[in-house]
DNA sequence: TATTTAGCTTGACATTTGTGACCCAATGGA
DNA sequence: TCCATTGGGTCACAAATGTCAAGCTAAATA
């Protein structure tokens, strides 16, 4: 393969000017070129099979084509790359392509990332966090068409694009209530994690709303070990020690991870899901969520959504021309993903 | 934030031509240009903190210092991402950028990627599979300096990076060999997967040359549930019908969630892991393997080091500039990671 | 003093594209 | 006949860079 053909290859071959190439690549040709000749360029073009050198055309347009993404660690969590594909393929429908970065969580390589990204004259920036968590925006972000995916901005001046929590505790809380459940339990995670607390948030409103009295959380971990901890003490008799405790016939857990340790309990005490316990989940953690016998209902995070979201936004400012937005928070939805671990209580 | 400096601004703010900026920053200012211009001319870079556009430069220079990567699905696995994330640093580290183009395995959009790619006049092209397997380069890899990633050409026309099966099957054997283990068990996935075939291929060699009777295996499928239905197949008491059936005390595993299958029915028979049963595991699947109790050992997939070497190859090409590479295959070796999942069988 | 030479500096070109300004021929109207 | 208009097409510039060949100044040599 020798060397890509350029539009004075083809005006040469077509026997007219570049100018006269270009016009027809850029639709301009109506009124200027004679239709003969459009067809003469045309038919040379798709000879010589052209392309428009993009790099030729960015430099003279000033624009790439590219969106530039800082992000956590792409290899993250389990779902790390999900919001990257929605990303990605959202931008490649637009003829937009991602130049992404790495940080791997590490500070210092922030300022290089984006300086990097600068120099390459990315039209849009995104910085894009693996787990929900604040996050001071770089200086390369003002001035440049910009948000933030899966994070925000303490000081609210950039857009940013997160899950809406808050919605999505309430909503694992109404799965059980919708299905009769007044006996539920709450495992929350640990941590000050901003996402744990606005869940708690939603599940107690929830629960509120239903005129049903308030739910201690009780605090565990994010593995499967500590929902199996947690879940023993919950779930076992304890020999009537202690007065009257009734058990649970619902549980939400912090995670699919927590979720399946319960799962595990029940396998280990001989209570059956969802018939003597309904569980619900949190974060569709795909391969385990799905694989688990019953299948795990579960609130998903949509990562995905966020991603195309940012390249949504982003693109809209392109086309708009407009240099620096007004701050703002995006929710995203967390939909509910019913699976078989949920069902009418046992009277 | 104005526009960004140019040489030529450099130029007038330190009062010499735009070329001798040139010079000094491209490291031919010595016996060019003279010591104290060059000192003014650094001064004026940084304090207009001029770093050169790279869409001109690559117009220039032919060279993008961009890498076009094009992948079965970021996505798709637990380990997605894994080798983005290598090629990703190894590229950065060389002062490279990746363009990533995920096909979501519809081979119709390959040809787009490619082809879009040729246009952004990336100066090497990736094809990345997430799981191993055949895949016939596109006709665009030849006359690029290419590779394959995770997955082979037929034709062998192509240089391929793929990880070393046989020796990973082998190393999953050794080591409950090296611990002492005789009775073995093996659950071997199922499908014609070639990894799958190599693996097996693998741990016959190792059982053979162990001096041990040859080890059926156990077809099972990929999933947790499939782990668990094999395992309690192969532990459970079957109350004397069949002869003299020996209970395995180690057992090597098609991936890590057959493995945690297999944990869990031991939990539920009351077997200790690894008193009474050992098991190794196979693909690395962090968060999992990390998690459970006992922690999994493992053998792992070299995601990372696949995607590393996959750049350091090209760069090799880029640098040495040929054009056109002959095939051949590098196998990148499975490491074991210890954990806790294996012990000396009792007596 | 004339001429070479070394050191330093700059002008000009090439990379490829899109586009505003311009040119030419022909036609229509005055 | 002359001017203006218009359709059809081209020239030249701009985008920012790297580099080669040429130019210039001052010193050094014959």
């Amino acid at each position: 393969m020798a060397r890509k053909a350029t539009s004075q290859d083809v005006a040469d071959h077509a026997g007219v000017s570049r100018s006269a190439v270009s016009f027809v690549m850029n639709g301009r040709a109506d009124g200027n070129i004679a239709k003969d000749k459009q067809l003469l360029i045309l038919a040379a073009a798709k000879e010589l099979n052209y392309t428009p050198n993009s790099v030729a055309r960015s430099l003279q347009a000033q624009r790439t084509h590219t969106i530039g993404v800082v992000t956590d660690s792409i290899a993250g969590g389990p779902f790390a790359g999900k919001l990257l594909q929605g990303a990605s393929s959202a931008a490649f429908q637009a003829g937009y392509l991602l130049l992404v970065i790495d940080t791997a969580s590490e500070d210092i390589r922030e300022d290089g990332a984006f300086t990097t990204l600068l120099n390459r004259q990315v039209d849009a920036l995104v910085f894009a966090a693996m787990s929900l968590r604040a996050h001071r925006p770089h200086a390369a972000m003002h001035g440049t068409p910009s948000v933030l995916a899966n994070s925000f901005d303490p000081a609210g001046t950039l857009r940013s694009i997160i899950p809406d929590e808050v919605a999505g505790g309430r909503a694992a809380a109404q799965i059980l209530l919708d299905a009769g459940h007044t006996a539920i339990a709450y495992l929350s995670g640990t941590g000050e994690l901003v996402a744990t607390e606005r869940r708690t948030e939603g599940f107690n409103a929830a629960i509120s709303e239903a005129g049903l009295p308030a739910i201690k959380a009780r605090e565990t971990g994010w593995e499967i070990n500590d929902g199996f901890v947690a879940a023993m003490h919950l779930l076992a008799d304890d020999g009537g020690h202690s007065p009257k405790r009734e058990r649970p016939t619902g549980v939400v857990c912090a995670n699919d991870r927590v979720a399946l340790g319960v799962m595990l309990v029940c396998g280990q005490l001989g209570l059956r899901v969802p018939e003597d316990l309904s569980i619900v989940g949190y974060d569709d953690d795909e391969p385990l969520a799905r694989t688990t016998v019953p299948g795990l209902t579960t609130v998903a995070l949509p990562h995905r959504e966020m991603g195309e979201k940012a390249i949504e936004l982003l693109l809209g400012d392109l086309r708009s021309g407009d240099r620096d937005q007004a701050g703002g928070t995006i929710l995203v939805p967390c939909p509910v993903v019913m699976r078989g671990s949920v069902a009418v209580p046992a009277q």
